[in-house]
DNA sequence: ATGCCTTTCCCAGAAAGA
């Protein structure tokens, strides 16, 4: 069994690629994230025509996410029950979405960014995180291997990102969002460290601007958090910094994982 | 990166991203 997760920055701009990383790569499920699409705009026939099916959970210009499975896609859940919501509780953006895909659940998820740890949205970022853990803790009577993946906007560790120096006073790395990370750890989530497929650190993302994937200026910030049985399967994780390559690209790469269950 | 790209809205430039 092969499970991807990846940021795609708009599965539109992105859609040839991915077509073509598919039928490369050939995961049997993957989860994205910055789809930037409304379910109907989904780019449903086109994933189909390689065997997938898709569940989309959109709402248009901005977040947005989704899981292509070849291996069956049932018990789907959009959202998070008690979804903080932003600006207000009654805007509920689109950045969660859960599947039973097979012998696994896997959910995919993309965690606001926070923008500067004094704006709102840094405090809509950590009461979002919290939601999470208690969707996972009230969804893991579905009892499967399950792993909740995506785009965690959190650099778990000072190794995670390419100089921490220059992360001083901003997000991703302060440590009520790290101790966000360690909630879900403490219900028994595994952090599946990817190898990298060149350096010596298995960043994810990189910033479009400045040269920074050739200089490989980037963060791990795309994770696997998995439960015990989850973790257990799995044989090995890559980067796919080749999916990083080139114009047209994402600024993410694909987490891609091989399990045997 | 104090925005040195990219994407969306949709045709001009603002908003968002991490």
């Amino acid at each position: 069994m092969r499970i991807a997760t990846w940021n795609v920055n708009s599965i539109t701009a992105r859609l040839p690629r991915l077509l073509a990383w598919l039928a490369d790569v050939r995961p049997d499920i993957v989860c994205l994230q910055e789809t930037k699409i409304s379910d109907d705009g989904f780019p449903a026939s086109e994933v189909e025509s390689l065997g997938y099916t898709a569940a989309a959970h959109g709402d248009g210009r901005w977040n947005g996410v989704a899981i292509l499975s070849k291996v069956g896609l049932d018990e789907v859940r959009a959202g998070l029950p008690g979804d903080p919501g932003y600006p207000t509780s009654d805007v509920v953006e689109a950045r969660a979405v859960a599947a039973t895909c097979g012998d696994v659940r896997v959910w995919s998820v993309y965690v606001p960014n926070g923008r500067e740890p004094s704006h709102d949205h840094y405090g809509y970022k950590l009461a979002w995180l919290e939601a999470l853990r208690n969707a996972i803790t009230s969804d893991a009577g579905i009892a499967r291997p399950f792993a909740v993946m995506g785009d965690f906007n959190v650099a778990p560790t000072d190794a995670d990102v390419w100089d921490p120096a220059a992360f001083v006073g901003s997000t991703h790395v302060t440590p009520p969002e790290r101790a966000a990370l360690a909630a879900l750890r403490d219900l028994g989530l595994r952090d599946i460290v990817p190898r990298p497929l060149k350096y010596d650190r298995p960043f994810t993302y990189w910033d479009y601007r400045a040269g920074n994937f050739h200089k490989n200026l980037g963060m791990r910030i795309d994770l696997v958090y998995a439960s015990s049985a989850f973790a257990d399967a799995v044989t090995d994780a890559y980067v796919d910094r080749e999916a990083r390559k080139g114009t047209g690209a994402s600024d993410h790469a694909p987490v891609v994982l091989e399990l045997s269950l």
